[in-house]
DNA sequence: TCATTAATGTGTT
DNA sequence: AACACATTAATGA
C-alpha cells in the first residue's frame, strides 16, 4: 500500500499535491497502536498533533469519582491533538485506540513551518475544526436539554453519520459499542440504556443485536424533530 | 467443545 | 439511578 495515500485520507490534507504529501511524510513517521492502548491522557506535554490514518480512537475524561464520559470517537482521516497554538478539543482528554490504529505524529514546530507554508492548509485546519466545535456544541445542548431518550437517539444519528454502513432501512453502526460505552457518552447509566433501547427498539426506531445496533434514521430523525418542535 | 468472562435483561429500592 | 441477580452471548484454551 501506498504509504502517502493514507496522508491524502486525512480530512485536512485531502487535496493536498504529492509532493507536499511527502515532505509530511517525512516529517510525520508512520506508526501502529494496538486496541485498547492509550495514544495521550492529559497529563502529557502536548505537543503534538496525531493524524489518525486508519482506525478508531476514542475521547474521554473520568470524572473526580472515576467514571468515564466519552466526549467522541474518530475516524480515519480524522486529526487530534494539543499544541499551544493549536487545539483539537481533546485538552486534558484520554485518547485510546478502539481499534488497531495506524497514525502519524506531527511535530508542534513541523506543523508550524507547514502551515506557514501553506495558507491553504491552515484554512482547511480551520474548517475541520470549526466543524468539530459546531457539532460539539449541538451535541452539548441536546445533552443539556434532552432526556435520555432524545440524547441517545441523538448520539446514535450523529454515530450513523460517520460510522456505519446501510442496510436496507437501517444504518447498522461499524463500531462495537456496548450499553455501557453508550452510557458513558450520554451521561447516563448501563441499565437505562438497556432499557431505553429496548424500548425504541419496540418502536422501530433501532434494531438491536449484541454488541450492534442498527438505527432506522428516519425515524430516528422524525423523533428528534417532534422533540425539538415540542 | 467447554469453561470463563463479558454483555444484556429485569426486578427492587 | 443504583444495586443485585438472572440469562445469554462471546471468547479463547
Amino acid at each position: 500500500m501506498d504509504k502517502l495515500w493514507y496522508l491524502s485520507q486525512i480530512n485536512v490534507f485531502q487535496d493536498l499535491p504529492r509532493s507536499d504529501l511527502k515532505v509530511i511524510g517525512k516529517m510525520a513517521p508512520m506508526s501502529s497502536v494496538d486496541k485498547g492502548t492509550v495514544i495521550s491522557s492529559p497529563m502529557d506535554d502536548h505537543k503534538v498533533l496525531y493524524l489518525l490514518k486508519k482506525g478508531r480512537v476514542r475521547l474521554y475524561k473520568i470524572n473526580p469519582e472515576g467514571k468515564q464520559f466519552t466526549l467522541g470517537i474518530l475516524g480515519d482521516g480524522n486529526v487530534f491533538g494539543e499544541i499551544e497554538t493549536l487545539s483539537t478539543g481533546t485538552r486534558n482528554a484520554y485518547v485510546e485506540a478502539i481499534e488497531d490504529t495506524l497514525l502519524c505524529i506531527l511535530r508542534k514546530d513541523d506543523l508550524e513551518k507547514l502551515l506557514q507554508g501553506h495558507p491553504d492548509l491552515a484554512i482547511k485546519f480551520l474548517h475541520v475544526l470549526t466543524e468539530r466545535l459546531r457539532e460539539a456544541e449541538e451535541f452539548l445542548e441536546t445533552l443539556a436539554l434532552g432526556n435520555v431518550t432524545t440524547r441517545l437517539i441523538y448520539l446514535l444519528c450523529k454515530l450513523a453519520e460517520h460510522f456505519s454502513i446501510r442496510r436496507g432501512d437501517f444504518a447498522q453502526l461499524e463500531l462495537n459499542l456496548t450499553h455501557q460505552e453508550l452510557a458513558e457518552m450520554v451521561g447516563s447509566t448501563r441499565e437505562t440504556v438497556t432499557v431505553t433501547l429496548s424500548h425504541l427498539s419496540q418502536e422501530g426506531i433501532v434494531r438491536l443485536r449484541r454488541r450492534r445496533v442498527l438505527i432506522n434514521m428516519e425515524k430516528a430523525r422524525s423523533f428528534l424533530d417532534r422533540e425539538e418542535a415540542s
